[in-house]
DNA sequence: GGTGATACATAGGTAACATAGGTATCGCCC
DNA sequence: GGGCGATACCTATGTTACCTATGTATCACC
């Protein structure tokens, strides 16, 4: 089963997850369809996915969860970051700037 | 207090091995000592991780091995790339420049 | 003869993601 | 009123890939 990483870089859902709430609590169907919509189609997060790392960061408290309603009038669970969480924002974009720079600086790489 | 470092990405190791392959064998610590000078000492592969990266590519059919002697007359077992292996660094340097761009992208929209 | 660098290797643990299922509501169309 | 797709949540299991620790051995150097 758990075949190639195709989808995500492993490692930056959690990053990916604070962005989308960086401007206001989301649900986590929201959440999923933001990272998809701001990516341009090329990441999905599957459900399956999602939820097990949203709980995860929920114990963690870099979220915290509150049940509520759509605006469709659909129950849901609306996550926003906790102070924490957004300074784990803040920490995670630029430890991606660093390696994901150092990666990409590798593979230009003129070999000499 | 040198620069900082962090753990590899998961999932750049291959196509970092084979990227330090694409200009001719080298054998294993060499590859770790070029990973970390090409990416000024950012990115560091630890033996542990390499050897056995370096076996299942081999077993994969991305690399081959051959034992051989290094410049300073010690044994060394020199990997190079297979044709599979070459086109392969090519694909995953392509997934590589689309996903962490991708991520990026999201990383760097607008905040509310 | 002790230390550090080179060079290889395996073992055990954990985190993260992929896949596959499951529940339930709602709107829409036939 | 039955079927279907979208929304919205959830858990269980499999596998990969990396992390850490440990081991062997050679060589240069002081």
């Amino acid at each position: 089963m758990g075949k190639p990483r195709d989808s995500l870089i492993p490692g930056t859902l959690n990053v990916l997850i604070l962005k989308a709430l960086s401007q206001g609590a989301l649900h986590g169907y929201a959440i999923s369809k933001w990272i998809q919509q701001a990516s341009e189609d090329v990441l999905r997060v599957e459900e399956g996915v999602l939820y097990p790392a949203l709980h995860k960061l929920e114990k963690e408290r870099w979220l915290r969860a509150e049940w509520g309603v759509n605006d469709t009038g659909r129950r849901a669970k609306f996550y926003s970051p906790t102070p924490l969480g957004k300074r784990k924002l803040q920490a995670e974009v630029a430890r991606w700037k660093r390696s994901s720079q150092a990666v990409s600086t590798v593979l230009d790489a003129e070999e000499a």
